[in-house]
DNA sequence: TTAATACTGAACAATTTGTTCAATAACATT
DNA sequence: AATGTTATTGAACAAATTGTTCAGTATTAA
């Protein structure tokens, strides 16, 4: 990618975050983005479409990292198997925000935009799928699967966001044994 | 309340309602409202500031009668515990939504608006605050007591979301029984 | 009947959005 | 270093939207 473009496409990434962070997104004007991003108005339009293609690359751009990755043969798969085998994948998740706090925790701790919520739970969600065998001993036998799935997943996305809430005092540890005590 | 407010009241909210079920917050326009309540411009202005408001008094219409109520003394106590005292508080609730399920439910499923879905949740967290002795058998002993409360408003509004996503199969007991057995 | 109040609808300025275009700057390649 | 390509700029633009104003009309409560 020519390198003028990434530059703008950074740019006006870090200003919308900025922005994201302290007011919702819905109040945000194209003007403040490209102001603070230092980029021509023409410019803004010619990488994104509109406000909410900004945003939805800005997931995509934050979180695919993370949850997704391509392999050599063009297959999609779960990313964060890839890290250290050791720790379970929730506790790597909890690592992972904490690492990049400036960016993810800033975002959804700030309850302002469901599609970057809605983004991140569908991460989640794919991994609580192919974990949930982990979870079915503690399972009660009424609920249905697809219940059992959301309930996890929403578990998981509560206490990350009482953890962010909270200026994330606890330790990834910690929380990632606050989340599995809990189910 | 004179018959002519109530009137232009009423024909807003139900054309709010009706757009909000089929298409996002933002992008419903005030001349949209309008046109379907079938109201002046300036008469809209008049009832309320911004369409920010207009969502918020939606909001307190919808959730106050439900949640909160006034004593003749003037103090507010949560209006849940005047309905029938057989069923628990939740299943209660469960049935509040069943029953008003054009408004509350369309509005709860369709996963548009946070200040919407912000406003539920503050009311349930005073109900589950309220009741949380109910569940202190089943919170592991090393989960903060703010975490817990947290985390039993969450499951019930996840079970409630995943409950009107599904199109409100099982009966408001069975969902009880749903809620209680995954804390 | 009357006085107060609510509604109307059109007109208005101010913001915001998304597009266009010609000039300029940065880039990759040879 | 020269060249052709591509990205950026900034200003100008129409269209949509917001929130206000005001004089005229209709409804209400008493």
């Amino acid at each position: 990618m020519d390198r003028r473009q990434k530059k703008t496409r950074e740019s006006i990434f870090r200003a919308f975050i900025s922005l994201l962070s302290e007011k919702n997104f819905n109040k945000i004007t194209v003007d403040e983005i490209i102001q603070l991003a230092d980029v021509g108005r023409a410019t803004f339009y010619a990488h994104f479409e509109t406000k909410d293609f900004l945003l939805k690359d800005l997931c995509a751009e934050l979180f695919d990292h993370i949850f997704y990755a391509e392999n050599h043969s063009g297959h999609t798969h779960l990313n964060i198997f890839q890290c250290d085998i050791h720790d379970s994948v929730f506790l790597h998740l909890f690592k992972h925000v904490k690492e990049n706090d400036n960016n993810v925790g800033k975002l959804l701790s700030s309850n302002n935009n469901e599609i970057f919520l809605e983004y991140f739970k569908n991460g989640v969600r794919t991994l609580v799928i192919n974990h949930i065998s982990d979870f079915s001993d503690k399972k009660p036998s009424i609920v249905p699967e697809d219940f059992w799935i959301n309930h996890v997943t929403a578990i998981f996305i509560e206490t990350l966001r009482w953890w962010l809430k909270n200026g994330m005092k606890q330790s990834p540890e910690l929380i990632t044994e606050y989340f599995l005590q809990s189910v």
